[in-house]
DNA sequence: GCCAACGTTGGC
DNA sequence: GCCAACGTTGGC
């Protein structure tokens, strides 16, 4: 299962809202990678949810529930869209300042380009992340070459 | 097809 | 509010 971050301002999409609405159509994005990002999702794939500006942040945790289809909002019809829904907030919140810390981190898209809208977050990364935020073992993260 | 100019994003 | 980084656009 690959991992995402998904990015956006709170003041125009904040997480709370995503939990409140349930899930939201992850529409008007523009920018090509982030859509080769979307095409290659699968329905469970499970990304962080990133709050830019203010907070900077990564806040929750969300899943695609729709595969990537065309964007009603993009009158090219070049771009598309996936689905995503809450599944839980993050019991400590990563901040950029923290990933940036953190030496393991330091190829994280969001360190390396924190101008790409949705990125995708490698197996290490994603266990990292989920630690510093307070959650234990991931279903399905790669488990970590444990010292016993 | 290259590259300069411009607009936008997002950290500070 | 400023500015650096990046992506896109458009002239050549």
């Amino acid at each position: 299962m690959a991992h995402w971050l998904f990015k956006s301002e709170p003041s125009v999409f904040s997480f709370e809202k995503l939990i409140r609405d349930g899930g939201t159509e992850w529409s008007c994005v523009r920018n090509h990678s982030a859509k080769l990002n979307m095409m290659a999702m699968k329905l469970g794939d499970r990304g962080f949810f990133y709050h830019s500006n203010e907070g900077k942040a990564a806040v929750g945790i969300v899943e695609v529930s729709a595969l990537y289809r065309p964007d009603p909002s993009d009158a090219t019809g070049k771009f598309g869209m996936v689905d995503i829904r809450a599944v839980e907030p993050l019991p400590r919140p990563v901040t950029l300042e923290a990933a940036k810390a953190e030496p393991r981190l330091a190829k994280m898209a969001l360190v390396v380009n924190s101008r790409l809208s949705v990125q995708p977050v490698t197996d290490d990364e994603w266990e990292i992340v989920c630690v510093l935020g307070g959650l234990k073992a991931q279903r399905g993260a790669k488990r970590a070459k444990a010292p016993a």
